[in-house]
DNA sequence: GCCAAGCTGACAGGAACCTGACGGGCCGGG
DNA sequence: CCCGGCCCGTCAGGTTCCTGTCAGCTTGGC
């Protein structure tokens, strides 16, 4: 498993390479945008660390432009707990996955074990649940063969479940998946989702706990 | 921890529980697929030990169809199979790490003390209460492989007779857990709520101490 | 047998949830 | 620069089903 880390703080480059280091993963750094773009050249990384705020321009930007020139490698944002929109844009640019500056190492450590189980080794990565065929690193969703599209934020709903197939998830829990931490969503946003989510998918996907949350339902 | 451990050599299966259960760590042990299959129904598995050569199926197809659902309980595989693809074969079928027979015990805990460290981060207690099986944390029971679904208000009161198991609650404190400060219940809320409990989880769970209060009985 | 305490079926009110509709914001095309 | 399409948060009206209350019954102590 590579990764490559784009990160300019010298200090957290050096603790985030170490700690991937000690969990026996190959890394690359690299503190500016250029050469990140030199890294992926050479192709082959199985999942990008990026920091959103870099001396050379936006990572946002670059996260868009990644996309869209067909990139699906899985991107991990780090980013400034203060920088709220970022995450929030972050999120529609196409990334998989937040931590929130200052995050702890072992949290790292579980989410880049996440996003390694989800994506690699297995070449060609399907899950399967019910009658629906879910490839998470193409985002696409098939059901009796055809094609299901979400957008980013039914997409990122979605993931919220399949990660803890069965487990309860509160609204609250969800809000703070799909957005900042602190971002008043006072209507609900939520609720919304998960009808959208289940018009597309088949109602019986998602069930609802009155008065604690949503759960992904047994296939 | 709860290690669901899949083995049908009794000699080997049962050194292996007791070495799992001499560090500490509780273990289920099942010789089949199809009762593993109901044992992972019942959920609230931190680690799964495979064996790949069992009686009633191979362990490969097994563990395909596990990752194929979205399962991402980390397993490590036992194979008497010392060849290259096999092993290959494992880890791209989703396997977590492997253990080649023969091998040493104290081996053995390492690598579940290694795998138990770099999933600590999505921590899955499970509590049993005789036949009950309790996931606080996924708001989920099961009995006999079967769920059980509870309300909102049945969860905040099953939780207070949890948390202190065996300690004589009086409708008072039950109350003060169930409802605000200040709000005035002035029917025999408590008793209603006690009976539909009962009627869910049997009747044994919840014992009256007449006059005093109720407890959580011995499983 | 009598009374207090607890149990449980039934029911109505309302909180929680669902969903169709709408408009603002963003983006790409013309 | 304008226009159309799409995404998404908000809102309102309808629906579901949780939950407190009550009444009649059972249980247990004396």
């Amino acid at each position: 498993m590579r990764i490559l880390l784009i990160e300019d703080d010298t200090v957290l480059g050096a603790a985030v390479r170490d700690q991937i280091a000690a969990d026996g993963r190959s890394v690359d750094w690299v503190t500016r945008l250029d050469a990140a773009e030199d890294a992926l050249r050479g192709a082959g990384y199985d999942l990008i660390l990026l920091d959103l705020m870099l001396p050379d321009g936006r990572g946002i930007g670059f996260l868009k432009a990644l996309r869209s020139r067909g990139e699906v490698t899985p991107v991990i944002v780090l980013t400034a707990l203060d920088q709220v929109t970022d995450r929030i844009e972050g999120l529609n640019a196409g990334a998989d996955d937040y931590l929130v500056k200052p995050f702890d190492l072992a949290e790292l450590s579980a989410r880049i074990g996440s996003v390694a189980r989800r994506y690699s080794g297995n070449p060609n990565p399907i899950v399967t649940h019910g009658a629906l065929e879910i490839d998470l690193s193409a985002r696409s969703i098939h059901r009796d063969g055809r094609p299901i599209q979400l957008t980013a934020r039914e997409w990122a709903l979605f993931e919220a479940f399949l990660s803890r197939p069965g487990q309860l998830l509160s609204k609250a829990q969800l809000e703070d998946k799909l957005y900042a931490f602190n971002a008043e969503v006072e209507s609900n946003a939520i609720e919304v989702h998960v009808s959208r989510l289940r018009k597309k998918l088949g109602s019986a996907v998602i069930e609802t706990e009155r008065g604690m949350g949503y759960r992904l339902g047994r296939p």
